[in-house]
DNA sequence: ATTGAACAACACGTAACGTGCTGATTTATA
DNA sequence: TATAAATCAGCACGTTACGTGTTGTTCAAT
């Protein structure tokens, strides 16, 4: 037999817990004092270490109330459903760390805070994938969506996005320059590094994902890469055309 | 200029959230009419829309008023800040869903609760996965250990998990019979596939674990590999030896 | 018998609202 | 313009799993 004090030590728990657990009937002490103080018998402790082990396992004191009262034939339900839900949980902290790393990296290049971004970015992550998508059906065949799908900011390295914020933002600080200078030519040739490294060799993917981001007006999926980078890129080329002739 | 009834319908926000904001000084309407009822103006809108936005990121009301107030110079850092708790997070639930789903699995095999396995399984995911494999230490080296380490529950398939509790059940369920018969050779036969399956042709680590398994006591480690389980597989092979001569 | 430690029982606080209420105000209709 | 209907403000209590603090009581040791 233990008083609510040697248990609370034995245990871990803090006397106010038990004294909860024992207000909302979970845990009653099996005998008390003349006194009116409670004493805990092994039976008890064991009931306690169960609590304690579904509470682990993030089930609320009214569920393990439930499970510990009914038979053992509910439990692999009870389990499941448990996984089910810590599923789902790892599946929103999934989404809410892409949008928070693209916030991060929005506010890296713009050196501010642009709230029209961050609204984008988060209906982006808020919808699923597929749908954000759709928008560039038009010019990525289901081969080509699927592996820009596979190419989220999750599966670039570190170092990768680094350099991709530093070729975006150097553009972005340069926008007014003469396409034709040898500045504007260095940039974009960095800018054509990246993009080859990022996808591959497939020239034809490349080249259809400039397509589309020409012809779109938010190309928020492919953030930060906005019109004016796009167009800035284009001129670049246009001049580089001119000087060969 | 909007009334609230009319700012939660645009907004999707019940009258009662908005009403806690304006309670909390949150986001207060910026004019009210002669008899008192609230008028956001486009401003309180955008407010309210930023308000969003960080509650979705996973702040809590405190430290979006805070945010909203400060500078943009705390911005990344109160990112990086949630982005570490976000992975925090995904930690605990990782190993929370490897203890769920060893649970699970041991109620397959078990046909009931085993509170003790219970608890050892918890007990195993509160404490380091290094510090788990500690005690196998006298009989793995180090390179052993990382590779037994990577090979928990969550990366074998669920039809390799499947044939796993097959096994051993089907093992549990004959301990008694003679181990010279057809019978017992059969089981082990296919315990022995899935252990090369598991281990590929690595036969020393396979032999290393083999002796581990056989000298520690609880090996919960390797649950559901228990004392039972291996001695019958032990008194199989010896049997097997027997019956060559 | 005394004293100090442990205890029971209660109250209030937490975060972000949901739910329900009353009485005042606004809007729509007759 | 009077009245009905809709909307509103403002308040109170409920939610979860306890933490913190208080007062008066009981226990164990001296």
């Amino acid at each position: 037999m233990y008083t609510i004090g040697e248990l609370s030590k034995n245990t871990e728990v803090t006397v106010r817990t038990l004294d909860y657990y024992d207000e909302i009937g979970l845990i009653k002490p099996s005998s008390k004092t003349e006194g009116g103080h409670r004493l805990y018998s092994e039976d008890d402790v064991m009931r306690l270490e169960r609590v304690l082990a579904l509470k682990y396992m993030g089930f609320s004191l009214e569920q393990i109330k439930d499970i510990l009262e009914n038979s053992t034939s509910t439990w692999q339900d009870s389990i499941q459903q448990q996984l089910e839900l810590v599923k789902r949980e790892q599946e929103r902290l999934q989404v809410l760390e892409q949008a928070l790393l693209g916030i991060s990296y929005s506010i890296e290049i713009e050196g501010e805070i642009n709230w029209k971004i961050i609204f984008s970015i988060i209906q982006l992550y808020q919808q699923d994938p597929e749908d954000a998508l759709q928008q560039y059906k038009d010019y990525l065949n289901d081969g080509e969506m699927k592996k820009i799908m596979d190419m989220n900011v999750k599966n670039m390295s570190e170092e990768d996005i680094r350099k991709w914020i530093k070729v975006i933002h150097d553009i972005k600080n340069n926008l007014n320059i003469d396409p034709a200078s040898e500045k504007a030519q260095q940039l974009v040739e960095s800018w054509l590094n990246q993009a080859e490294k990022m996808y591959g060799n497939d020239e034809k993917l490349l080249g259809d994902m400039w397509q589309a981001l020409q012809n779109l007006k938010e190309g928020i999926a492919f953030y930060p890469m906005n019109k004016d980078v796009i167009q800035f890129i284009e001129s670049v080329f246009i001049a580089k055309e001119e000087l060969k002739k």
